[in-house]
DNA sequence: ATGAAAGCGCTAACAA
DNA sequence: TTGTTAGCGCTTTCAT
């Protein structure tokens, strides 16, 4: 026996289909029409199909949410929070990886066209005109959590990377640091690019130059190691310098470009013996919950993760109500996490 | 002007709109036709409404998987795995989360009637005959990535915690540690029981009685840093022993049910300056990313989280193919993954 | 307050 | 091969 349909129930309560649609919208009835359209539902355990009803009022009360990595520990900071503002407000949050290709995240703005949800929060870590076009001509509002040109025209919530690279910088200064290295992920990524351009900044200002810089080849763990490795060796191997004058020109502080960057970088200093902070002092960015699981506990800089979600969301929810209002470009401050991987 | 429909493209094509439906569905058609609906296509950005079809022919091509915690790394190592064939078989996997209650779960379960996916592969941390029920009745195929009754007669994909247990206290019994301690997590859940069970079975087997064990209030990294502390306490200030009597009476080696809990206990330890391993070796479960991104790297049971996330997507495809097979229950071996954490 | 009926966008008989 | 049409399960006029 298949599933019972609004027929059904209209069936064995004795009633018409219009008057169980009203009862279970909670519209207008009288107490015993209720009575017998909910035994009704009851007996029969009568549950309303969501894609007919979406077809027929043009909302599924879902809204999705993209990210590119689920690996990566900022995403859940984010999507907890997203989740929480969006249900508040009686939507279902659903949760899809794109994977760090721009044209995977193409298909999925285009696709939800499709008809997937009421509405898409999108953190890409790549974006091209391609991209920001099929953003803008998507059928469901986007909001976009992270960076994308202002020309765009579209909602966007973003973190303040300069600034959050000038609190680094400054705390490790504050802290005797002078001798810094960058560990980056990708530049051709839109943090990447942010993260190099804010550091960059960050340490003219304060008039230091960086006695090193890495590229990771993306994110992760995994390449934050072999960034770490790189980074020895290219402060090591430079010339065939003594110990005393390697000491000298290695780093006594790497800023990573983001947690996980962090950690997998620890893990190289351990191995040959670095102990962090006392030779070297390390700070990630994100402040996820990889700072305080990881050891020693990292520093790190906030970049408000749970806050753009909460934002993101709400910018969301309110463009879904209002479909016209003039895009909003919310940027949200960072702060600084101390913990025990900066002295 | 709104979204075009395969009335739309019918009419610009000056061709019915079966026809259009036919060549978007590779059914047979002339070369002209084929042609002519693929130009209004292309000129309209049409895209079809996945709601309308699936309205029709009964299916979404849409599976879900759903996890009691996002934060815990065990199931991204799952998520991927499923990702994996799930896309590999056309179809698109979307996420969501249930909360740690039995309520949510049932709740999700129940929801699935709705409509919203094709199929649901659940994890529940809480098992209870409102849920087995639910997933019984389910209108959509689930199948469940972990322990329920075999009496529930749904497919299942488990892990083998008692091996896993056994594992482990004898890799603790090679190097020579005996004084073995466990944390655990809810022991009302599933895995807390099994996890409790598998211990208690893996140390008599072994002649050994536990010097401790304290149980945690969930799965988290917070709850695990809680149990550290009661641990340390109990075995500590059983009554004003001297220190070399607490030292004896202290684990030289603890257990955790998963690497969350693993790294929590790890942080108290060393805020009492216990050194891991030398002072006491510690153990996880799951041997998700956390465990090679702890410091020093977790030893941790490989419980084939990606094997069952892969075996649980395959039981899924296979039983939405041909839903009156009789249900499987598969039970996936582990295996230690040795790191540092053990000496 | 309730019911009859149209129609959301699509597919699948069935006819031609 | 192509077109006409019924209908998937629901909501929402429009009458009553």
């Amino acid at each position: 026996m298949s599933r019972p349909t609004i027929a059904g129930v209209a069936r064995t309560a004795g009633v018409s289909v219009a008057s169980v649609s009203r009862v279970l919208n909670g519209l207008p009835a009288t107490e015993e029409m209720v009575e017998r359209v909910q035994r009704a539902v009851e007996e029969l355990g009568y549950v309303p199909d969501s894609r007919a009803r979406s077809l027929k009022v043009g909302r599924t009360f879902q809204l999705t949410l993209a990210v590119a990595d689920v690996g990566n520990p900022v995403y859940v900071t984010m999507m907890r929070a997203v989740e929480e503002v969006v249900s508040a407000a009686g939507y279902r949050l659903v949760v899809t990886t794109t994977g760090p290709d721009v044209v995977d995240e193409v298909a999925l703005v285009r696709g939800m066209a499709r008809g997937y949800a009421d509405g898409l929060v999108i953190s890409p870590l790549r974006v091209d005109d391609d991209l920001i076009k099929s953003i803008r001509e998507c059928d469901v509002p986007v909001v976009v959590a992270g960076n994308v040109p202002a020309s765009a025209g579209v909602d966007t919530v973003r973190a303040n990377s300069p600034k959050g690279m000038l609190l680094a910088v400054e705390h490790l200064l504050a802290k005797g640091r002078k001798r810094i290295a960058f560990v980056n992920g990708p530049v051709d990524t839109v943090p990447g690019t942010a993260r190099a351009k804010g550091f960059a900044d960050a340490m003219k200002a304060n008039g230091l130059r960086p006695v090193a810089e890495v590229e990771a080849v993306d994110f992760t763990f995994a390449a934050g190691r072999e960034a770490g490795r790189e980074l020895l060796s290219s402060v090591a191997g430079s010339n065939g310098a003594s110990t005393a004058k390697a000491r000298a020109a290695a780093p006594d502080a790497v800023i990573a470009a983001n947690d996980l960057l962090a950690v997998g970088l620890m893990h190289e200093l351990a191995a040959v013996d670095l102990v962090v902070p006392d030779d070297v002092a390390v700070i990630g960015m994100d402040d996820s919950e990889l700072a305080e699981q990881s050891f020693p506990p990292l520093t790190s800089v906030n970049l408000g993760s749970a806050e753009r979600g909460r934002r993101a969301a709400e910018l969301l929810l309110a463009r879904i109500e209002d479909a016209t209002r003039t895009p909003r470009r919310i940027v949200v401050q960072p702060t600084l996490s101390i913990r025990r991987s900066t002295p």
